[in-house]
DNA sequence: GCCCCAGACGCAAAGGGTTCGCTTTAAGGT
DNA sequence: ACCTTAAAGCGAACCCTTTGCGTCTGGGGC
């Protein structure tokens, strides 16, 4: 159990810390268990205790920087709303950085919770977007329909097909969640 | 350069066969380089210098264990084939097995060419049941699309959410991408 | 406000995985 | 048949990982 106050936390703070400021400055590939803790003032046992290794570690620091710092703006209209959300969306997850952080929390998620979370993380944005056009009158889809076919697409190249994503690519697609019937020739 | 006839072959035929073995003997996670190069009959430096790592040479068997083994059935028609592929193609991914082979073709893979790999399996058994639906005359979506709306959204959900995956998605998914225009209410 | 106890952390040693320079072998070309 | 070169074998040093035990923090009960 952790304690949300007490020495736990400060321990989970100080190395989550640690790796953050160890992987901007050696490099993502540099980081060891060791190495964390020295500069988290930790010693290596109690990460291997708490975490069990490093991957499961950096899937938690994974997955809190894939956390939205920002609500999705208002353009005025739904199609404005979802083009920009996913553009932003696109271009942060496709970039070096952001594919790294997909594949940290995939991969050391036991349960997968963490990669759940973060389609989480997706699911509310979009949802937050589609309740506010609802709340103009305009008609919108399913949050489903667009996790469906907007953000998977998006997802599956950017871990499969590193290559030719551009905002295009997301516009394409939200053009088409939102095409009422077929005027895509 | 892998000399193709050489002992080079035969050291990675005996390490990908090692792995097999190990992995279904003693489980996944009980794998180790020092492992495997006894049972390949190697020394580990070997295993370290041409892979550099264990994720590395799992990937590499991972990809191997996802190449499709069969082409797709040939039901009469488009509908039917793509179904039955796109069922078939959930329930062997969606399988524990199937995200332990996934999660290893991704995580170790610097270049992201396996991961490009198992997209380009996907891509060649739509291709092939798109050609010979085009071949009877029926009216066919572009492989690009197929991906984008079928194998997209069922490996999103594989990865990302775990849960309530089963035919009938896949069903769906299918149904959509085939639908010419706005017949799902 | 004090005491008690479950849980977490520090410490240190043993074991095993990883790396690296050097040597040896084998495949392919001349 | 010889030469070139890339890859594998070998061994030692280094570092990461694991584990048991003692200590300490901090929340809950009295």
């Amino acid at each position: 159990m952790v304690r949300p106050g007490g020495r736990s936390a400060r321990v989970q703070a100080s190395v989550h810390a640690a790796v953050r400021e160890l992987a901007s400055e050696l490099g993502r590939d540099a980081l060891t268990v060791p190495l964390v803790a020295q500069r988290a003032g930790v010693t290596p046992s109690t990460i291997y205790r708490r975490w069990g290794d490093l991957q499961v570690l950096l899937s938690d620091v994974a997955v809190e920087r894939l956390r939205p710092d920002t609500t999705p703006g208002d353009h005025g209209a739904l199609p404005a709303d979802l083009t920009a959300w996913a553009e932003q969306f696109l271009d942060e997850m496709a970039s070096p950085a952001g594919r790294a952080y997909i594949r940290d929390a995939l991969l050391g998620d036991p349960d997968g919770g963490n990669a759940g979370q973060c389609s989480a993380y997706a699911a509310e944005q979009i949802d937050l977007v589609l309740t506010r056009a609802a709340g103009r009158g305009e008609r919108t889809p399913d949050v489903e329909t667009v996790i469906d076919q907007v953000v998977a697409p998006m997802m599956y190249r950017i871990l499969f097909r590193p290559d030719g994503l551009d905002a295009a690519y997301a516009q394409r697609l939200v053009a088409g969640v939102l095409a009422p019937a077929g005027d895509t020739p």
